[in-house]
DNA sequence: TAGAGTTGCGAAAACGTTTTCGTGTTAAGA
DNA sequence: TCTTAACACGAAAACGTTTTCGCAACTCTA
């Protein structure tokens, strides 16, 4: 029922100034003991707390990190909210989150509402139809209003900001050469149309592994699934393309997921063609989630670390904050950082 | 580089005063259709928009919701936290998140962080740990503070607030009856210690049903896990415990799991056995995962409903800030509302 | 005892809004 | 020509802080 105390209800009732109450519990020296005592022990009883809000507005600051994220029931984004809001609480800052749910409006609505004094910087992870659409305008109009973006995963090299990526090339690769070294000779890879950056870079590396090896790369082994059928909805229609390569491609012996559901479809359509894994054909995924570890069988995966790359975005941007602090807008051009982080290959029984 | 423009700004740009600015850009009658097309033009011109963190101070209501969760990265809490951004957004309100990590003093601090001012009203579900303690001072300080609170999944009745829950126990016991009708004659259950709610209504359900149809439960097919054991670091100890509740109870041919993690388990560990799922072996889990819909076998469940949940939770509480404005500190005594969310049983196949 | 220094506190500005209440100017009515 | 009303705008307060500055009332020192 009532409300919290402030400070001008504090100083009324000590018949003191509100600058005498603010002083004291801030234990100025400028206050003498008697008063500072009288003031702090009012303040505990009443379970005093200075208003945050009062206190974004006055130091122009709010303490709070934006995330944008396109979805949150997906693993890899939970395990980077949970690496941000870890060091976000460790350093004094709170986390308020908005999902673009993988659309340009949403994520422009989103970036509105919060771009308006509520929060300090972003972190966020663009949506698919932003990246269709090429329209950055919104990321570039934040940044030049001297609010910090750190991007991860889904980035664009055009914006000028830091960026905290997985080597997709890499890992893929890795992927890829496992198999291969493993004694697979038709690899096949599941992966998202181009306009996905991760899927084109993760595609790259299959390509590349297999040049390496001298192997030929065949059109036939690459399918490239339209994003629509990640839903669950979709989900026959996506065990069909899969059914369909194994189909009119007997002799597949290795597959390479870029993520999860993908691995595990073509795991069970595999099976349902009668192949046993990892003896007739070996998985390989790209993934941090917890179908790999945990479906029958568990499958081999090349793990992202979300968590660690939350970690790594949020102290990028809060360092970046507090520095601004200091330098204190010189005209010293921006030189902003690229931090990868490394994959591993975690092997589970979907390969031998 | 350039901060954002503020009412200040434009009305000495324009040579007017800050009340003629604010004025024209709400477009107040008071203001000449010369000035305030002449302000509209400017403002739009510098992409003008009030600055949310004042609009907040001078309102007293920050239009902001505060989830405080156990954790993030678990289907069922970020299908919760999708339900509530989704009718937020829609209400004109942000979402701001902290993590309790079963943490009785995260838990404390989180929401002292957050009760400062920073948001109007909480969402949330109880730390494992406060509810060992069994101290919810926190949360009748809150209330009483005049922050109301809606609780969902984890709640505790002497808590005066807003609930949103699934009938644990109808659900359990739909998920056994299920079971028994499936013809199983020795139906085990996998669940928590009984400090956590949602395990000891759920094992009553359990309960319940045997009786029903006069079965005799039997404490042997009663499987208690330590929570410790949710973690993936003791996952073979989890994995140890179900084996012997397989070894010693031969006669098992129904698993009711109150998670999902517990089913996949169940049903790794049987398939090790030799049993088949469902032929030798039924198993329903209590879930609203991806694990039991894309593992294989799938998993029939007794789902959910998180999104449903979420959006019922941000709607008791929204309409209880609205409702404040007009009912304005009354001393009616404030009625709160506990709502059940029917949850439904999704055939896969790991029943027959 | 006059001047200087110390001590303890309050007034006011600032952060960016919105809104109430004036107030000066002009137009209309008597 | 005088009064009144309409019109267009500005001053100021309020939301809750922090901080700078000023100023009394002391306490020393010479």
């Amino acid at each position: 029922m009532k409300r919290k105390i402030t400070l001008k209800q504090i100083a009324k009732e000590l018949d003191v100034s509100i600058s005498t109450v603010s002083k004291a519990l801030r234990n100025s020296i400028e206050i003498s003991e008697d008063t500072r005592q009288k003031i702090q022990a009012f303040a505990k009883l009443y379970n005093y707390r200075p208003n945050n809000i009062a206190l974004s507005l006055k130091n122009r600051k709010t303490k709070t990190i934006g995330i944008i994220i396109p979805e949150i029931v997906h693993h890899f984004f939970s395990k980077v909210i949970t690496g941000i809001e870890l060091v976000a609480n460790k350093r004094g800052y709170n986390v308020i989150v908005g999902l673009s749910n993988e659309s340009f409006d949403k994520e422009v609505i989103n970036m509105q509402m919060l771009a308006n004094g509520s929060i300090d910087g972003f972190i966020l992870s663009i949506a698919k139809e932003t990246l269709q659409q090429q329209d950055y305008h919104h990321f570039t109009e934040t940044i030049n209003q001297g609010m910090p973006i750190v991007m991860f995963d889904r980035v664009v090299n055009e914006i000028p900001c830091d960026k905290v990526i997985v080597d997709d090339v890499k890992g893929a690769k890795e992927a890829v050469e496992k198999l291969i070294t493993n004694g697979c000779k038709n690899i096949a890879i599941i992966t998202t149309k181009d306009y996905v950056s991760v899927g084109r870079l993760r595609t790259q590396g299959y390509l590349e592994a297999l040049e390496d090896h001298k192997i030929n790369a065949k059109s036939s082994l690459i399918l490239k699934i339209e994003d629509k059928l990640m839903s669950d909805d979709h989900i026959d229609k996506l065990e069909n393309e899969v059914e369909q390569l194994f189909e009119s491609n007997k002799d597949i012996d290795g597959v390479f997921a870029v993520n999860e559901l993908y691995a595990v479809t073509a795991i069970k359509v595999a099976r349902k063609l009668g192949l046993k894994i990892p003896n007739d054909l070996q998985v390989i995924s790209f993934s941090d989630g917890v179908l790999s570890r945990h479906s029958t069988p568990s499958i081999t995966t090349i793990s992202q670390h979300g968590q660690a790359i939350g970690e790594k975005a949020a102290n990028l941007l809060i360092n970046r904050l507090e520095a601004e602090e200091v330098d204190y807008d010189d005209e010293t051009e921006e030189v902003y950082e690229t931090v990868v982080i490394e994959t591993n290959l975690t092997e589970r029984e979907s390969t031998k």
